[in-house]
DNA sequence: TAAGAGTCAATAGG
DNA sequence: CCTATTGACTCTTA
């Protein structure tokens, strides 16, 4: 509860509309208890002492009539936002969901290109309202870095490798009766298939746990202690999610030994997954069990039973395109919500899904995340529901300062600041924007080169006046984004139906694609195939390079 | 250690 | 506001 309640606290500590309505943010019960039972927590908090010279310095014209009459230097707000966010490493994304309750482009466009005070009408103003209250406490600032940090520190990379670092770790539950011969039959345990579907169930569990920990408000613990405080994010999937995974093991362990029933299991985790309806489509497009190319009984070592599972990743999110759709539910909110993802990824996710095999754990991670929330039309309802109440709710979900001093956090940062990393934010480099020049060229050297020398980039890099990381990022984004694109089955259209693109690589690529999308096109095909795509053109791409180089 | 995978933030365009 | 694209980054993998 810690971080969402906290919030939730802050907020309403300080704006007196919170306090009377709280966001419907995690579909749990209790959270906005915590809200007004836990407040006196921050009443003593050293930050509330400070001075707060730094709001005044944004105000320019300081009047007698109130916060909506003074006027922001919006420039400098954002550019002290920015600075913060990057000193304290908090996210656009979590800044923007936590204090403004917008989405992360939209955090992007206002701290990039801040419209003049003067400019703004009440409702633009409001996000600059609660940056400039935001920067005024440092108490919420330390907060929103907490959180960050706690998602983090959730991340499932973080727990995957976690599982996978023990090797021996005993096998999915040791509450659930239905797995005990699962162990002797698996015990090595070291797939990596097996591992990420355990630790999804293992989060599950662990998030169902704290999730009905929450169902009794007791928040007037200080948050500290509730360090168990879910994402949310990934809540609505949770329970059908366990009992999804529930079932897989169930159902292999039947495939495997016909003396385990078919049924889903009793267990708590089951519950949800039970009551849903039973697809005839969900084998056939979702996920299958391919344990008929298997051998009847699997080696002991194999984690034989999860390495069949199979997601048509496709055919998923096809599925949840048209959900989204219909239900007109968009990628930011179906990302914060499901998987715990921003826009820009979801929107890649979902153009260019990539096939099963060639997913890692992590990129499993999400499609069962997707087929689970497909199953339960609860979900999509809860998301339209809480769709509705989203942009209410993002208004009201701020954090709010009382007075603190943050131009001195700012200051004592100076030029130099370094993260928790010791990465100096000094060190970051402005967003570089390829010219169609700069692109083709690279393109051009691709063909010939696609696995350029650290000579030729800086080759390359030199005549071209970019810096070398610069060109070699192009290039790993390159092959990844042409394999990508080879697997996924629209892009045949997506071209031909936009063959003009600047994207880098339809632009250049006019081809009638053959594989299935599945496909399991080997490497050294697949670099043929590019070669070929790629090829159209060339010459005069080269041409016009080596026109563009000699100028240069 | 280089390449790949997965993401993110910035941005373009609707 | 939305989605798609893309340069850059972090972490993993071979």
């Amino acid at each position: 509860m810690l971080l969402y309640s906290d919030v939730l606290y802050l907020c309403s500590l300080t704006d007196p509309v919170i306090q009377k309505e709280t966001p419907e943010f995690h579909h749990s019960t209790g959270k906005e208890e915590a809200l007004n039972e836990s407040s006196s927590f921050i009443s003593g908090s050293p930050a509330s002492s400070s001075s707060s010279l730094s709001v005044q310095s944004f105000i320019k014209e300081e009047t007698d009539s109130g916060d909506d009459e003074q006027e922001f230097d919006t420039a400098r707000l954002a550019q002290q936002v920015k600075e913060t966010l990057q000193r304290l490493n908090i996210g656009q994304r979590v800044f923007g969901h936590y204090v403004l309750g917008l989405s992360q482009g939209t955090v992007s466009d206002i701290l990039a290109r801040p419209k003049p005070w003067s400019k703004l009408t009440s409702r633009g103003r409001e996000p600059f309202l609660r940056m400039k209250h935001f920067l005024s406490n440092e108490h919420s600032i330390q907060m929103l870095s907490v959180i960050q940090e706690r998602l983090r520190d959730r991340s499932s990379d973080d727990v995957i490798s976690n599982i996978l670092d023990q090797s021996r770790l005993e096998m999915l539950d040791d509450d659930d009766d239905d797995d005990d011969d699962e162990g002797s039959r698996c015990q090595r345990g070291g797939d990596a298939s097996h591992d990420i579907i355990r630790n999804i169930l293992q989060q599950a569990k662990h998030e169902m746990q704290t999730q009905t920990q929450t169902q009794t408000p007791a928040m007037n613990d200080a948050p500290v202690q509730q360090e168990e405080e879910d994402y949310g994010t990934l809540e609505p999937s949770v329970q059908s999610l366990a009992g999804f995974v529930q079932s897989i093991i169930q159902k292999v362990k039947c495939e495997i030994n016909e003396d385990a029933e078919p049924s889903v299991s009793p267990s708590s985790v089951s519950r949800s997954f039970q009551t849903l309806p039973a697809d005839p489509d969900q084998t056939a497009q979702g996920f299958k069990m391919e344990t008929r190319q298997r051998p009847r009984s699997c080696p002991i070592s194999g984690s034989c039973e999860l390495q069949s599972l199979h997601l048509d990743t496709f055919s998923i999110t096809q599925r949840v395109k048209e959900t989204l759709t219909v239900n007109n539910i968009g990628q930011r909110v179906f990302g914060e919500e499901v998987l715990g993802l921003t826009q820009s990824s979801v929107s890649e996710l979902l153009s260019h899904p990539k096939p099963w095999t060639k997913l890692s754990l992590k990129g499993k991670e999400n499609f069962i995340r997707m087929h689970l929330w497909l199953q339960d039309p609860q979900n999509i309802q809860k998301l339209n529901a809480m769709k509705k109440t989203d942009h209410r709710a993002r208004l009201k979900r701020a954090l709010i300062g009382s007075d603190c001093d943050s131009q001195r956090c700012l200051d004592a940062g100076g030029q130099g600041f370094c993260d928790r990393w010791g990465r100096c934010e000094a060190m970051k480099r402005p967003r570089v924007i390829l010219s169609a020049q700069e692109r083709e060229a690279l393109i051009a050297v691709y063909q010939t080169e696609p696995y350029p020398s650290q000579h030729t980039i800086e080759t390359l890099a030199a005549q071209l006046g970019l810096h070398t990381s610069t060109v070699s990022n192009w290039f790993y984004n390159y092959r990844s984004r042409i394999r990508r694109d080879g697997f996924s089955e629209p892009v045949q259209t997506r071209i031909f139906q936009n063959p003009t693109s600047c994207s880098p690589v339809s632009a250049s690529l006019v081809r009638i694609k053959q594989e299935p999308s599945d496909g399991e096109m080997e490497d050294a095909d697949l670099q043929r195939e590019e070669h070929n795509h790629v090829s159209v053109g060339v010459q005069s791409v080269k041409r016009e390079k080596d026109e563009d180089l000699s100028e240069l």
